[in-house]
DNA sequence: AAGATACGCTTACGATGTAAGACTGTCAAG
DNA sequence: CTTGACAGTCTTACATCGTAAGCGTATCTT
C-alpha cells in the first residue's frame, strides 16, 4: 500500500466484480424493471461501477442475457423420483412460477442458440424421466414438444395480464372493449362479461385444466405405466 | 440558405406515404431482417423519406408495431363454416404458417395491450365457432387458452431453429453438444442422435401430434357434437 | 384571395452498445 | 526489492436509436 497518508481515500475495499455478481444483479434489475430497461450503464451503476468494467466478465449484452437465462433455468424445480405424471406436472407448475418471477425471460428460454449448463441439465433430466417411464424415444420427442410448447405458451399469455388483482383485469378488459363497438364482437363480449369479469375468475386456473388434459392424453398415447 | 435559383428538381411525383404503406413496408423489412433491426430511419429510407415523416402516419414505434401485428392477424385464415375440430385445426395450422412468415411477431401477438380490429375479429370468430359447437362458456375459455398457448408456444420453439434444412439442424445440434461433455447429458444425447438427427426427422411434424391430442382431449371434455 | 391543414424536412437531445486504450493495483519471477 | 506482466477498472469516443420541436410548402376549404 503506497500512498498511505494521501487523502486518496480508498477506504472501502469494495467487493470485486465477478461474472456471477454481474449476472445476479442483472437478474434482479430485469425482474424489477424489465429486460429492455436494463442497460449496461444502469447495471454498472447498480454495482457501483462503470459500464465498460462489465465487459471483463461478460463478453457483451447478449452473453449477459444468456447467463441470466441460465440462472432462471437453474430455478426450475424438477423432482427426480416419483411417477412421471406427477413429475411433469410439478415441473410445469415450477416453470410457470419461475417465469412469473422473471417475466422478461419468457420468449428467450427456448430460443437461445447457446444454452447454458442448467438449461441442458434440465432438459436431460426431463427426457430421462420420460425414458424411465417407458416412453419410446419418438414419444419422448412428442411429449417434450407438447409440454414445453404449452407451458411456455401459457406463460406468455399469462404475462400479458397485469394479473395482480381482478380489478386490474376488469379495467383492462373494459379499456379494450371501450375502443370498439361491442356489438361487432358479440362472442368476445359474452365471454368477457359473462365469464372473465365474474367474481371468481382467475386466468391462472386455466393452466391446470390444460395441463391435466395434456398429461392424460400422453398417458393414453402410450406410457407403459 | 434559400438557394434561390437552384434547379430545385421536384420531378417525380412520388407516391405519398400513408399509414398502410408505412405498416406494410415495416412488415416486409421486419420479415427480412427482424424487428430489432428495423429502425425508424431504416424504414424511412426504404420508403424514400426521412424518419420523422413517418410520425405523421404512426404515433411512435410502438404504434407501428401494433399496426404491423394487426396486419399479421389479418393473414390468419379461419374457416367460418364446418365442423369445429376441423376449423380449429385449420386455424392453428394457419397461425403457425403465418408466424413462420413473420417470425419477429411471435412474442407480441397476445401481449399487445391495444389489440387492433383484425385481432379482435379473429378472437370473436373463434369463440363464436366454439359456442355454436355447443361448448359452454367456461369450456370455451379453457379451450381457447389451451389452443392458443400450444400454438403460440410451439411457434416459439419452432422459430428458434433455422429449420431451413436438416443439415442446419444437425449442425446446430452438433455445435451445442460440442460445447459440453456429451456423457453428462446421456438422455439428451440419445434423443439427439437416435432421433432428431435421423434422416426423416422434421420438428415441424411434432405440431400435428400435439394438436390432435389437444383436439381429442377437448372433444372428450364435453362438446355436444 | 386567404387561411388552414397535411405532410414532408432539418436540427437537436439524451440514451444505447461497445471499440480502443489509459491507468492502477496484485502477484510472480529475477 | 525490483520489475514486468496481467487483470480489472475507468475514460473517451462513435455510430445508432427514438422522438421533440419547429420550419417549409403543396393542397384544400372557405
Amino acid at each position: 500500500m503506497p500512498a498511505d497518508r494521501t487523502p486518496r481515500a480508498r477506504p472501502v475495499a469494495r467487493v470485486p466484480l465477478s461474472r456471477d455478481r454481474v449476472l445476479r444483479a442483472g437478474l434482479a434489475l430485469a425482474d424489477e424493471h424489465g429486460l429492455e430497461w436494463l442497460s449496461m450503464r444502469k447495471l454498472g451503476q447498480a454495482l457501483g461501477v462503470e459500464a465498460m468494467s462489465l465487459y471483463h466478465h461478460v463478453t457483451n449484452r447478449d452473453d449477459l442475457v444468456d447467463g441470466m437465462i441460465d440462472l432462471v433455468f437453474a430455478e426450475i424445480e424438477f423432482p427426480l423420483d416419483g411417477e412421471w405424471q406427477a413429475a411433469m406436472r410439478a415441473r410445469a407448475v415450477s416453470v410457470r412460477a419461475v417465469l412469473g418471477r422473471h417475466r422478461w425471460a419468457n420468449g428467450l428460454m427456448e430460443s437461445r442458440s447457446t444454452p447454458g449448463p442448467a438449461n441442458l441439465r434440465h432438459h436431460d433430466d426431463v427426457i430421462g424421466c420420460l425414458r424411465r417411464a417407458g416412453f419410446p424415444v419418438a414419444l419422448v420427442a412428442h411429449a417434450y414438444s407438447l409440454l414445453d410448447s404449452y407451458t411456455y405458451g401459457f406463460a406468455m399469455s399469462d404475462r400479458a395480464l397485469p394479473f395482480e388483482s381482478p380489478e386490474q383485469v376488469a379495467e383492462l378488459a373494459q379499456a379494450i372493449l371501450a375502443r370498439f363497438p361491442v356489438d361487432e364482437y358479440p362472442h368476445l363480449a359474452e365471454l368477457t362479461f359473462e365469464h372473465v369479469l365474474k367474481p371468481g375468475y382467475d386466468y391462472g386456473k386455466e393452466f391446470a385444466f390444460g395441463l391435466d388434459l395434456l398429461l392424460d392424453g400422453l398417458r393414453r398415447a402410450g406410457a407403459t405405466t
